[in-house]
DNA sequence: ATAGGGTTAG
């Protein structure tokens, strides 16, 4: 194990004593320790934390404050909440920063507020960052009015920073109040707000679906850090690699992509470092608008290497640019990926290989990977890539095999997975008897279905291509019931069915 | 050794 030979400690020497500890001299330990806690804080995965856990033991560090806080926050971050408490709990004593990242351990298990709150209350001396956890806490556990409490109290306390309005402005961002988050941001001035104050709340009009917003603040964050170049003032406003990656996304979703390649180019000249995050926004950006070379031009040079993100991001992009052979080659790279090197696939590499099979039609192929999926993969199939397959079959003529497909899979079908099996089905005319038993089937799915949301739209749509009117005014009464009992939140908008049966049947 | 920000499908 590499992290073993990170430690620099010889430990292949004999125990000294029955329990199995090794004995090594004080100059000797020391070094050990400072080696220890490098490694334990580089280390990637728990089996190693593990490992150098036991090593402590061995090395009799496992009372070390400092060695085993760095574990503790390893296990957190594995998200081993219970193994970092009992770390926590077995310590026989604790300083303020073991303390600090048990709290953080606490808030990013996902709002553990209440056992926080105990801890914070029973610490006699805070620094900002036991504040700042503890408002982060309160944030994730949706708590806002608790976490606005503690953000200010720690500002009569004296004990903020431009971490704690982050935190706060970021607890607002990621509950969608983007209205509170922005009235913090201008109580900050012109002076307080610093580069990660700016990424946080472009962060939060982009998750808004604002983009537009996101690309104006941009431009105001570059004339500012243009200003302070001037008058030689600190630098604390330079555009970092986030938010680079936060308005390469911006400019995507605003398909933008003049401004994205000029922002690649600012980038490039700049000398921002590119990450596997900035990477992959700057692929999808150039996928998106139709340049798929650019795109592998910058997974082939990309500076580290890709992450599951990358991967699916090519593939998906491979695919809707209608490379389905090189969106399956790509997958291969992905999963063989030379030793050590290969990234397991997940649910949203199933949906975006299985779609780009399906545009390319690519049948053989398609099938074989959903049959491979959870033998070879371990990835269940889920009613999205079971829609993926009906699709490809669908598209290819197959529609007997889907119906069987669609009849045999676990679970219940979705209204969007039948929707689309009814309408291709109905589509072929030379399967017309068939046809026209299947799409009953369907239908009568579709009928028992609760369509309380937006595939009712979706579905009378459908309806209508197949003339059905009957049941066109049947779901459109269900569309309007629906609506009317909705809490108000995003609703899908009525608009045409993906495929115009109407248009196609015309002659 | 601790507190704040970014990426993928349909």
């Amino acid at each position: 194990m590499a992290a073993y030979y990170a430690t620099g400690a010889r430990v292949q020497r004999k125990p000294v004593d029955s329990c199995g500890c090794y004995f090594l001299s004080p100059p000797m330990l020391t070094h050990s320790r400072a080696a220890l806690v490098r490694a334990v804080a580089a280390c990637a995965g728990c089996r190693e934390a593990q490992a150098l856990h036991s090593l402590a033991w061995k090395l009799g560090l496992a009372s070390d404050v400092v060695l085993a806080t760095a574990l503790l926050i390893r296990y957190a971050k594995r998200g081993l909440l219970a193994t970092a408490q009992r770390l926590f709990d077995e310590m026989p004593r604790r300083d303020v920063v073991a303390c600090n990242a048990i709290l953080a351990a606490l808030g990013s298990a996902g709002g553990r507020a209440a056992g926080a709150r105990a801890l914070f209350e029973r610490m006699a001396d805070r620094t900002p960052a036991t504040w700042n956890a503890m408002v982060t806490c309160y944030c994730r556990a949706d708590d806002l009015g608790s976490a606005r409490l503690v953000f200010e109290a720690s500002l009569r306390a004296g004990s903020s920073s431009v971490v704690s309005w982050n935190a706060m402005i970021n607890g607002y961002c990621k509950a969608g109040r983007m209205d509170a988050a922005r009235d913090l941001f201008d109580l900050m001035g012109r002076t307080l707000p610093d580069v990660v104050t700016w990424n946080t709340i472009m962060a939060g009009y982009l998750h808004r679906g604002e983009p537009a917003t996101v690309i104006a603040m941009f431009h105001r964050l570059v004339h500012i850090h243009q200003q302070q170049q001037q008058h030689e003032e600190e630098h604390k406003l330079r555009p970092t690699t986030v938010t680079m990656a936060t308005v390469v996304t911006a400019c995507t979703q605003v398909g933008d992509s003049a401004l994205g390649r000029q922002i690649h180019l600012q980038i490039r000249q700049q000398g921002t470092r590119v990450d596997a995050v900035l990477s992959n926004a700057l692929m999808d950006m150039y996928f998106k608008c139709g340049s798929a070379d650019c795109a592998l031009d910058i997974f082939r040079t990309m500076p580290c290497r890709p992450n599951l993100f990358c991967w699916n991001t090519v593939i998906a992009g491979l695919g809707m640019n209608g490379r389905g052979e090189d969106a399956v080659t790509a997958f291969r790279d992905m999963v063989e990926g030379g030793r050590k090197h290969e990234v397991k696939p997940d649910a949203v590499t199933f949906v975006a290989l299985l779609s780009a099979c399906s545009h390319s039609g690519l049948v053989a192929a398609g099938r074989k990977l959903f049959a491979d999926m959870l033998p070879v993969h371990g990835v269940p199939p889920q009613t999205e890539h079971y829609g993926c397959v009906v699709d490809l079959l669908c598209r290819a003529g197959r529609v007997d095999e889907a119906a069987r497909l669609v009849r045999a899979m676990p679970g219940r079908p979705n209204a969007k997975l039948l929707g689309s099996l009814l309408l291709l089905d109905a589509r072929a005319p030379e399967r017309q008897e068939d046809g026209v038993r299947l799409s009953e089937w369907a239908a009568r799915r579709i009928s028992e279905m609760d369509l309380g949301d937006g595939a009712a739209y979706g579905l009378s749509n459908v309806y209508a291509s197949l003339q059905r009117w009957e049941r066109v005014e049947e779901h459109r009464k269900g569309v309007r019931a629906a609506a009317g009992h909705g809490k108000g939140t995003r609703r899908k908008q009525p608009g045409r069915a993906r495929y115009d049966l109407a248009s196609s049947c015309a002659n």
